[in-house]
DNA sequence: CGGGATCCGATCTGATACTG
DNA sequence: CAGTATCAGATCGGATCCCG
């Protein structure tokens, strides 16, 4: 209620947000290489469901980091494509990924320390 | 239920569902001036609650992003401090910092346009 | 001071069904 | 093909109370 327009005051946490959802990252990805239809995309992001698909590209497109581009042909065919803006944020999220890889290892073994610990 | 094992494969899920939190990145750049106590840190952190915040920090201490150093006083004093792991994230966290400083204008602009066509 | 435990409403999700 | 609408279940988050 409020935190819509809290969030309007600091660009790293709206950025955030939209990171935060993890598919959002995952769509983004998977459209750096090339224009992808719908179906394609739900069939390529494992675990995605339509319903949320939908949600995460409206929101993208809302950005402006994502284009939908639509085909009169029959049945309607509808692709969506990362934009400049987009590509620029790719490129940042993937320095995350390979801090990721990196240092997945690391996470990992501090993860079994901390639960040994625990018990 | 199955996710757990799922994410374990994919090193770049794992680490944005850390930082899927929002507020695990409001952590982690509060620390990384220097090292903080639980109650300070809440008052900081505009908004967050003390069982998110207890939450949020379990979570990074199991990761080896931030420790946890207990004092004897009375009553007793818990400072939480960034590791050098937390901070090469907390570093590459800061390049997206950057790209929504740089483009928060640009995404703006693009979600006015959106909502002016959608009525 | 630094939390843990609990209750409870708000939100999110997946599954299913339907449409242009 | 590319979605929208709906409903029930799971999850989250805040508020509150309590303890060492």
């Amino acid at each position: 209620m409020e935190y819509d327009a809290y969030i309007q005051t600091c660009p790293t946490r709206m950025v955030l947000d939209r990171l935060a959802d993890k598919w959002a990252v995952l769509v983004l990805g998977r459209l750096d290489d090339k224009p992808v239809r719908f179906n394609q995309l739900k069939r390529e992001i494992d675990g995605i469901s339509q319903k949320v698909l939908s949600q995460v590209l409206k929101k993208l497109e809302r950005d402006g980091l994502v284009s939908r581009a639509v085909f009169a042909t029959v049945p309607v065919t509808v692709e969506y494509a990362i934009t400049p803006l987009g590509r620029t944020l790719s490129a940042t999220v993937d320095a995350l990924r390979r801090w990721a890889e990196d240092n997945i290892e690391t996470v990992l073994a501090a993860q079994q320390k901390y639960d040994r610990a625990a018990v």
